[in-house]
DNA sequence: CTGTTAGCGCCTTCAT
DNA sequence: ATGAAGGCGCTAACAG
């Protein structure tokens, strides 16, 4: 391969002129820039990036912690690993995959060997250890998903709260007045996977504030048929159903209502929110609240590398509003009578 | 960070007897390596990237290539991505994730750059750009797939000709002689997308050999209703059906085939084949010959390493034969007349 | 505007 | 078995 030693030769000129020239991080004479691109482009020469690291004390690498847990929803994750990739190269980063069972090990592999500049945290719990470490360390971090100690730390993430009061508020402004949340697996919200608890508690604490019944279960595998029955069993007159669960959940709600002589979104008006997946192919499509993976990942990137690159890391959390994309799964049945009324 | 100095002042030797002592690449008193060793950990040190690869010219990378296309599976393209880098680390190689429109574009920046070792290529195509530059660069290359020229190259692969004849086998053995194949999208076929090529082809010539009736059908969307129409519109009598396609067209494939009045695996018998998803969770589960990300990714990371680190580079094509997950979807109809005779 | 040069931190050959 | 020292290729002061 070629060295900038060549190229500076090819061009006669000095090697740092070189290195200028192709950086632009001084002015040269656009004569001497062009022949150094020339002879640059004649040898294919691209600097070696091992020697630029060291000198420059830079890698131009993100590294992206995904930490697999037996509950881990793989294809939710990888969304998230694609679409940091996709932003970070928009500022020129290469992405380091991590997804080693151990989530601090990456981590601080990466910052003590200098392989990343910096790191992308994803599927953040509650009590992160990842988010000591970022404070400790000091390495520029940025995480996506909100520990409950966001002290010193920057995050991204949508705003689950909201989410969860517009689900309910759709709900309830349709005159729904029981309403049933599917969560996640137990195991999930019991390593304290973040989101999910912090949907569920906005859930409740909003059901309460607008003197709704409600009812929550976890589903324990991908069927919906348990959780259903569950829900039905301690909220019979249930007319509203939220998911914040897995897409394997969602898809097989309909036909779990199906079996109760329910059908959606007739007799049950269903909301899906705080997901990843669409639910556009489903055999009836939810009204869905998404976690838009994009928006997340082009945020995170987007600090990250304003902290890297312009040295602004002040800590902050962002939150990103939800949207509702409207299939029609909502009936309107403000007319009908409240089935929790008394009758006198 | 501590650097290696630091270490060397801590434990009284000199540089290169910390590097040796842990690298193990020379033999080292059992004292002086425990010193060093200790010195180490207590400062946390870990040798910086970026020297080590300029020094060693080694960078302990390896780069991802999976192009985005319209119609790509982004979940079974991940999922490999996945595979790599777990499979990867195994051999202390970290993954560097290339997502770019532009296939060669990251392919060509890190072998220039020296930013990964070699580099696993997924989403191969027959005629693959990628291919001529392994060939013209004699870059370190392991492809996941198989171009139509497989000279000088290392190819790994799921045997899919292996697949489509056993799958065609399994129906003829259980009575069929009218089957039908829901392959992939034209677009993809068009871009010449390898292994779905590979299937139809050695699909048809099977079907041909052992002189049984079919038709072949691909789908326009996510939906199996008007493939599974146009399927039985030209073979009215068929009774087997293969599905060589996407996970939402074979989901929907049981309730497209209802819609004509036939119930899987009763009326028609079902085998997917040469498909990443699982079909467990399906209403009907159907026999699978799955596409095992898995092997693929473990064995094209062993091919790699082998040639980075043992020098051994030979070109090979590696064919993993395929498996059959029975869930009974193929039923026996040897005893049934067979409705192609011709009635007399 | 351009050239000279001192490192960046580590590996590895050569010497002992 | 250990130490000394020369690069690896590039960036970024420092000179001019």
């Amino acid at each position: 391969m070629a060295t900038i030693d060549d190229v500076a030769k090819a061009a006669g000129v000095s090697i740092s002129t070189v290195s200028y020239a192709l950086s632009g991080k001084r002015s040269i004479t656009a004569a001497t820039r062009d022949k150094v691109i020339a002879a640059a482009a004649e040898l294919d020469y691209l600097p070696q990036a091992s020697a630029r690291m060291l000198a420059a004390n830079r890698s131009h690498i993100l590294a992206v912690t995904a930490p697999l847990h037996a509950d881990t929803d793989e294809p939710a994750h990888m969304k998230f690993a694609l679409e940091v990739t996709k932003a970070a190269r928009e500022f020129d980063y290469d992405t380091l995959l991590l997804v080693h069972d151990d989530a601090v090990e990456g981590m601080r592999r990466t910052a003590a060997t200098a392989l990343a500049d910096g790191i992308v945290v994803l599927d953040v719990n509650a009590h992160d250890e990842r988010a000591d470490l970022a404070r400790r360390f000091g390495y520029p971090t940025v995480f996506i998903g909100i520990p409950e100690n966001t002290e010193g730390l920057m995050c991204v993430d949508l705003d689950f709260e909201a989410a969860a009061r517009m689900a309910v508020d759709r709900l309830v402004a349709a005159g729904h007045r029981a309403i049933g949340l599917i969560s996640h697996e137990r195991r999930t919200l019991e390593r304290e996977s973040n989101f999910p608890l912090r949907f569920l508690h906005a859930f409740t604490q909003h059901a309460d504030a607008v003197g709704i019944e409600y009812a929550v279960v976890y589903p324990a595998g991908h069927k919906a048929g348990a959780p259903v029955d569950e829900l039905l069993r301690t909220l019979p007159h249930m007319t509203g159903l939220v998911l914040n669960t897995s897409a394997d959940v969602a898809r097989t709600t309909t036909r779990a209502l199906a079996e109760h002589g329910l059908s959606a979104p007739e007799d049950i008006s269903v909301i899906a929110a705080g997901v990843t997946f669409s639910t556009a192919r489903f055999v009836v499509p939810y009204d869905t609240i998404p976690i838009d993976a994009r928006a997340s990942c082009t945020t995170a990137v987007g600090i990250l590398i304003d902290a890297l690159d312009h040295g602004r890391s002040e800590p902050r959390t962002v939150l990103i509003a939800p949207t509702y994309i409207d299939y029609g799964s909502v009936h309107n049945r403000a007319s009908v009578p409240d089935p929790t009324a008394q009758v006198s």
